[in-house]
Order: structure tokens, then C-alpha cells, then sequence
DNA sequence: AACCGTCACAACCGCATGCGA
DNA sequence: CTCGCATGCGGTTGTGACGGT
């Protein structure tokens, strides 16, 4: 199911990402942010072009990442919203919070291109069937009015595909239907969603215990203080036992996010194995600019919340560089 | 047991787009 | 306006799993 990891040229590595690399990869993400994906990886300690980090994190390690089988909604909304938009999977992802564009591009390939094509099939069918009743109707001087919603219940005589397809009632019924039932599904879109992957699943395993988070080299901590609706995290170099210094350690590290961010390193620290969030991760970051790292308060005024983004979460970004 | 075809999906690749210099 | 860089997007590929023969 997953590829074999290989080496280019360039001793970038290819393919399958260990556990080792996610951690690394989470690790540095969570607590620097994504200031510049190319070079992300040399920081991070990871022999990764910049954008295969940026798809692993976008794809796979992104909190709020919704696993597992797709729901029929989703599905219906997936059908709906191709029908109307096209292959543009990331506008088509924007209706299915939790859900990447490529995991609903392959699971469209893969499942949902059939039955559409299927169910406009037997939208035709049905259109036929209808017209033709019409028809036969009318010639009898008998007139008789279809429900808008009307299904064709006994198709076993017209169509082999329409008599396998009960399963798609409720699309080929009516997609308006769907459509507003879509409208009215209440997505879990809070910053504590993604624990439901991350928690303890006997079914599905923990992302936590595969990573391996044993031998990770630590440093200083990154402390979290959390507000209402503010939250400070900072560098807390002091407040520790380590004695390695943090990268950012000479600089007051800490920022005020004007959201509920805090909250999400709180669900990661609880998801977490022991001390993985109260000894941070060491990356290189020697060659980084100290602009981009994460400013001191005394900096904060030269953030600006630009705008929310799939998490629902006010971003910070200092000059055009994300730090969350 | 070995082979083969199909499926599912993570990941790669190339192009498009946006933005700053 | 042009160029270069970073990122986003969609198409495609590669690989393991799985079921059938």
C-alpha cells in the first residue's frame, strides 16, 4: 500500500515516510510552523525535498485530519459538489472539513466516479421512463402526476445497472435532497477533532505509540499558557531541567495568538507518550534567520491575522511567513 | 503455493498561480 | 513588465493488500 523508500540523485529520500520522519516533521511544525517549506527540512532534520514535507504535513500529519471510511454524506456531497464543480478537489475539500483533496480525489477515482456515472445513467433512464409513461399515458386519456422525487421502484426489465444500484437511492432520487441535507451537516470542526485519530484507538492504533518517540534528541521545552481566547506560548528555557540550549533559546520566545491555538498543543500534549511535549525536539536551526522564528511579545505588533483558515483558526504571520 | 488482476491510497511530478524585488 | 521563488493544485504513478483462479 505504501512505497518502498528510495534515494534520489540528490540523496533527497523518496517515498514512504518512517514514523521517525513524521515525528521530526510534527515535531518541528508544531512548535516553529511552516515559515518556508524548502527550507523546513534542513532544520528539521529531514532528507526531504520541501515539498514532499509540505504534503506529508498537509495530507497526512495536519491536525484535524479526518481518517477512515468516507460517511455516505460526504460521499453524496463529494457527487454533488464534482457535479457542480469539477475536478477541483481542493474547492470540493472546502464542503468536507477534516477531508484532503487528494484523499477525496483518490477515493473519487477509486469509488465515486463509477456511481456517478452510474447515477447519471439512470437519471436518464429515469428521465426516459418518465416521459415515456407520460406518453403512454396520455395516449390512454388517463393522466397521472409523478412525484418530483419518484423512483422507478420495479427497473429490473430496463436497465442491468439501474437493478444493481439500490444502494444509490438516495442519490439518484433526488440530489437536491442530498444537497440539503449536506447543507445541514454539522462538521466537527473544532481544534480538538484530530484527536479522534490521535487518541488511544485499539481499532486503529495510535499515531503516538507509532511514532516512536523514544530517542528523540530533546531540548528546551515549549511552554504553552493558555487563555480565554489567548494564548502564550513561549520558550521556557529557565522553568526546565534541560540544559541544552533551544535554538531560540537566547530570544524571548513567545508570541500571543489571538485564537484558541493553545488548545491544540494541549490535545497533542495529552495525546502525547511521556514527555514528549515537555522536552522539545532539537533542530538545527542555526542558519535560520532570527527574524523568523517565532518574535518575542515586543515583536507581536508585527503580526497580523490575516485570515482563518481551515482549522477556523486566526494564522499569525510575520512578514509573509507563517508560523501557524 | 504461485500467479494474476484489481483496488486503495500515499506520494511524486509538472504546471499554474501569487507575490515581492 | 519581467524574473525568480514559494506554494498550491490536479494528474499520474508506484506499491502493498487482497481475492480469485
Amino acid at each position: 500500500m505504501v512505497r518502498t523508500p528510495s534515494c534520489d540523485k540528490s540523496g533527497m529520500r523518496k517515498g514512504t515516510w518512517t514514523p521517525e520522519e513524521d515525528m521530526k516533521l510534527i515535531a518541528y511544525v508544531t512548535r516553529y510552523g511552516c515559515w518556508n517549506w524548502r527550507q523546513l527540512p534542513k532544520f528539521a532534520g529531514l532528507a526531504r525535498c520541501g515539498k514532499s514535507c509540505r504534503l506529508r504535513w498537509m495530507n497526512y500529519l495536519r491536525p484535524n485530519i479526518k481518517r477512515g471510511n468516507f460517511t455516505q454524506q460526504e460521499e453524496e456531497c463529494i457527487i454533488r459538489m464534482h457535479k457542480k464543480l469539477g475536478n477541483r478537489w481542493s474547492a470540493i475539500a472546502v464542503e468536507l472539513p477534516g477531508r484532503t483533496d487528494n484523499e477525496i480525489k483518490n477515493h473519487w477515482h477509486t469509488a465515486l466516479k463509477k456511481r456517478s456515472q452510474q447515477n447519471t445513467l439512470i437519471n436518464e433512464e429515469t428521465k426516459a421512463i418518465k416521459s415515456k409513461n407520460k406518453e403512454s399515458v396520455h395516449n390512454n386519456g388517463v393522466f397521472v402526476t409523478l412525484p418530483a422525487t419518484s423512483q422507478i421502484s420495479d427497473n429490473s426489465s430496463l436497465s442491468p445497472v439501474s437493478s444493481t444500484c439500490s444502494e444509490f437511492s438516495s442519490i439518484t432520487s433526488d440530489l437536491s435532497t442530498a444537497a440539503s441535507c449536506m447543507e445541514n451537516l454539522v462538521f466537527e470542526d473544532d481544534d480538538l477533532g484530530f484527536l479522534d485519530l490521535y487518541n488511544i484507538d485499539p481499532m486503529n492504533g495510535n499515531l503516538w505509540t507509532e511514532l516512536n518517540l523514544d530517542g528523540i534528541s530533546f531540548n528546551t521545552p515549549c511552554e504553552i499558557v493558555s487563555g480565554d481566547t489567548n494564548s502564550t506560548f513561549q520558550s521556557s528555557s529557565s522553568s526546565n531541567s534541560n540544559t541544552l540550549d533551544s535554538p531560540h533559546q537566547s530570544t524571548s520566545e513567545s508570541i500571543v495568538v489571538n485564537n484558541d491555538f493553545g488548545r491544540f498543543l494541549d490535545s497533542y500534549e495529552e495525546a502525547t507518550v511521556d514527555n514528549f511535549w515537555t522536552q522539545s525536539y532539537v533542530a538545527d536551526m542555526s542558519h535560520v534567520p532570527s527574524e523568523l522564528f517565532v518574535p518575542s511579545v515586543a515583536e507581536s505588533e508585527y503580526f497580523t491575522p490575516l485570515y482563518d483558515d481551515l482549522w477556523g483558526q486566526t494564522h499569525l504571520y510575520h512578514e509573509n511567513h507563517c508560523l501557524f
